[in-house]
RNA sequence: GGUCCUGUGGCCGAGUGGCUAGGCAGAGCUCUGCAAAAGCUCCUACAGCGGUUCGAAUCCGCUCGGGACCUCCA
């Protein structure tokens, strides 16, 4: 089997992965900024990095999987009002900081289980780690690559690009930085345009605000990264991930400052998700077109035709490689919905077939039918390895859900496939559908709870069935239906049932 | 303006130079008391123009279109 193949954003190819310490990976994900409610965008990159840190698991790998919480606010807009986020929004909310924070800290963890997100190994807070920061910060500074004007502390970034390659990972040419970047208002403090704040004084208005050596203040954005990475997974670590666009600056700061702190690059492989767009366009705060994620599980926008489960969210993500743009529509989620339904309905009704009752001979009278299941088990790694290619695992899966119906309703007999490839193919459904891809059927849990209720009715109706007495066999199944529950005879004169 | 990505059938989306991606929608058939589901079959595209090659959606060039970043952003 071919080796975990990662695209590296900073060499911009794929590369072998392999891990700085034997059997083990560091992997840090920027997590989101709890000064709002999260939309579908954010939704990309924590299923993304689900999956891979499923995935990697799976490899045999012990996974340390830090994700942040940046709930200490940074800069609306580095150097012009610096109005710290969350202290803005907390008070037109009327609330304490900190109460905002744990608000949308609580609801970030909520929209993450509905997603089926594993919780990552370590979730540290940028409040937790002021300490660190300002350790940081103080080392930058005796190396020289740093300096403090007025309470702020800035990064030298001409200095440090005179002996590293800053913009080395977002291809930018610092030249062109200083004649681009656009011209804001209080950029007089720092030396150089391409500069960017460490530390920020804080004005008297500010509420949130920590002692420093450089007087009261807050972090810059960048620095918090830096520091719990470092703290957790060392001066170097494996994987870094994020969105693309963290890339510039935040990644390019992040680099820069570790690599003054810990004399090496921090981070050997690094992983960005591309953007959801709807209609085209990214989605962001700036363009006025967020879809909130309580709001697209609820339905209520007006963009929305209806309410979506988050299981067909993860399933739409997962249908498109992570590093390609995927644009939100209606259809599009509609298209998903239906699709993942059927893939676990047929999944489901598969994994009821038991192959020591069902008369499955020993060696399988179909060769050519076994041949191809396994040929298509024996891909799902190989694509899976080719830089996380979900869409192909899903396409693979998709190819043998003919077959397994077919097996379900007898049309296959299960004799065509040796018992042992039935359970394998069995086993490795569940592991690549439910412990890698982390799928549930959207209607599982709620079947548990009718499933006696369901049974007596299906017994009534197949009584009534027998006498022939088709008005009440119509009347159990037409009234169901109004209820959302769609009952299906089968071949075999058995009846299923789904949930709408 | 700079850097980079991208343009695939009605829609969404994979595609490592040669072989059917897959999903959704649509059409036909089978099964069926009816319905639904399911199975089978069909719909075979690669923005345009050149070039390289025995052969290109896939490589190169140009043109046109879309997007991201350069400012907080997943």
């Amino acid at each position: 089997m071919q080796s975990l193949q990662i695209y590296n954003s900073l060499t911009r190819q794929k590369e072998a992965f392999v891990p700085l310490v034997p059997g083990h990976v560091g992997m840090y994900v920027c997590g989101p900024t709890v000064s709002g409610e999260s939309h579908l965008g954010h939704a990309r990159p924590y299923v993304t990095f689900d999956v891979i840190y499923r995935y990697l698991q799976h490899l045999g790998f012990k996974v340390r999987y830090v994700r942040n919480i940046t709930d200490a606010g940074h800069f609306e807009e580095e150097g012009r009002a610096a109005t710290d986020k969350i202290a803005e929004k907390a008070q037109l909310e009327k609330l304490e900081p900190m109460e905002l924070v744990q608000k949308y800290t609580n609801l970030f963890h909520w929209a993450m289980e509905q997603f089926n997100t594993l919780p990552p190994s370590i979730e540290p807070t940028a409040t937790g780690h002021i300490v660190e920061q300002i350790g940081m910060i103080e080392e930058i500074i005796k190396a020289g690559y740093a300096y403090e004007v007025n309470g702020s502390v800035y990064f030298d970034v001409k200095k440090y690009a005179s002996t590293h390659e800053y913009g080395k990972l977002s291809g930018r040419v610092i030249d062109e930085l200083l004649t681009t970047t656009r011209e804001l208002e209080g950029q007089e403090e720092k030396r150089d345009r391409a500069d960017f704040a460490l530390w920020k004084a804080a004005a008297p208005e500010h509420i949130m605000r920590w002692k420093s050596p450089w007087g009261v203040g807050y972090p810059g954005w960048h620095i918090e990264c830096s520091a719990m990475a470092t703290k957790y997974l060392g001066a170097q670590f494996d994987i870094h991930g994020g969105g693309m666009d963290l890339l510039f600056p935040h990644h390019e700061s992040e680099i820069a400052q570790s690599t003054i702190c810990n004399h090496q690059a921090p981070v050997r492989y690094w992983v960005h998700n591309n953007m959801i767009t709807i209609n085209g366009r990214k989605m962001g705060k700036s363009y006025n077109n967020v879809i909130k994620l309580t709001e697209l599980f609820s339905g209520q926008h007006p963009i929305l035709a209806k309410a979506f489960h988050p299981m067909t969210i993860r399933f739409f993500i997962l249908q498109t490689h992570y590093s390609s743009t995927l644009d939100f529509s209606n259809e599009a989620l509609l298209a998903a919905e239906k699709g993942l339904k059927r893939l676990m309905d047929a999944v489901e009704g598969f994994y009821k077939v038991n192959p020591d009752t069902a008369g499955a001979s020993a060696a399988g009278s179909n060769a050519e039918l076994e041949a191809k299941v396994k040929g298509l088990i024996d891909e799902l790694p190989v694509f899976m390895n080719d830089d996380f290619s979900t869409a192909r695992v899903l396409a693979t899966i998709f190819e043998l859900v003919p077959l397994l119906n077919s097996i379900k309703d007898g049309i296959t007999t299960t004799g065509a496939l040796s018992a042992s490839t039935i359970t394998n193919l069995q086993s490795t459904l569940r592991l690549w559908l439910e412990t890698i891809l982390g799928l549930k059927s959207v209607q599982a849990a709620d079947q548990e709870k009718l499933q006696g209720v369901m049974e007596l009715l299906i017994d009534i109706r197949k009584e009534a069935k027998g006498k022939r007495d088709f008005m009440t066999s119509d009347k159990i199944r037409d009234r169901l239906a109004t209820l959302g529950i769609q009952l299906k005879d089968e071949k075999g004169g058995g009846m299923s049932w789904t949930l709408d």
